[in-house]
DNA sequence: TTGACACCCATAAAATCCCATGATATCCCA
DNA sequence: TGGGATATCATGGGATTTTATGGGTGTCAA
């Protein structure tokens, strides 16, 4: 069981933690780091999240492209140089740093959203945005999931 | 066997619980996840329910796409985000979030309808709205299903 | 000496476990 | 084949645990 599913609110409290999600959690917790990995990627205004196996592997498909390519160097930029290691408290929350309330714009109450292999935090009104504009698009991507699933859900 | 069949209504307790209808659990109990997986798909009123291993498999095809890209990113926002995963208590029954009951209308009673490979969750009164407009198409229906199944059972 | 942070404990709400019940359905054996 | 014995199922509710959240305290380092 490694599939981060579905959405959850939690509060931010004065000191800057947050309680990760206990489903998601249980998933990190077969990690050898107790905590996650948060790293900036294509959205604008969210960070992504994962266990540090999940991040190596990054590492490695990474270093598939050419080393000292432009394409590796952006890469390189885009995920490690900017990445923070969360560390678990006793309670399962983390402490969100500033360069992570800064991308994201989280204030009061942050948002994690499962997306399969990763999840992301975000800014709670901002998820609602993405979500809303993901829908729209929503029609053409189903064609594609029928084709991909005969056996699909139809 | 691991098709879901008939159309099944349970009550839900005050607690929020409901009895998974028992074939559809025998399905289920092959699962590594001992619960379901509901996720919104084309019934706007309605949710879609599977196994984990079912979700698994939808993954992959999403990770068809490059990792990160727009389509993926979609993808995953529209099947992932919003699903839901319900475990099951001692005796079958899961209980029904907030977001489930939002986007199905279910108060009192949940019906439980098999479509083959996932079956739906519904509010009873709703459902038989949708199989009234099934009812009313069936012709055009039957005639592929003759074509799909010659020497068909019925 | 003042934050920042790890570690500890407290609490209310919610989820989960556990046991009980009546109603069906299924089994089994005379 | 009939009918009592036995399982299964949907449902209910109390007890226990988990979860999200709040806050205190000691430590270490700038």
């Amino acid at each position: 069981m490694s599939v981060y599913f579905g959405t959850f609110e939690n509060k931010v409290d004065r000191k800057g933690r947050v309680s990760v999600p206990a489903p998601f959690r249980q998933i990190l917790a077969t990690s050898a780091f107790q905590g996650l990995i948060a790293f900036r990627y294509h959205a604008p205004n969210a960070m992504e999240a994962c266990s540090l196996e999940f991040m190596e592997r990054l590492d490695q498909s990474v270093s598939d492209f050419d080393l000292f390519s432009e394409a590796h160097d952006d890469l390189a930029f885009n995920i490690f140089a900017e990445s923070l290691q969360l560390p678990f408290d006793g309670e399962g929350r983390v402490i969100l740093p500033a360069a992570l309330l800064e991308i994201t714009g989280i204030k009061e109450r942050a948002a994690f959203v499962g997306k399969g292999p990763t999840f992301q935090i975000w800014e709670p009104a901002a998820l609602e945005d993405r979500k809303t504009e993901a829908r729209q698009r929503a029609p053409n991507l189903t064609l594609r999931l029928r084709r991909d699933e005969p056996g699909g859900t139809s």
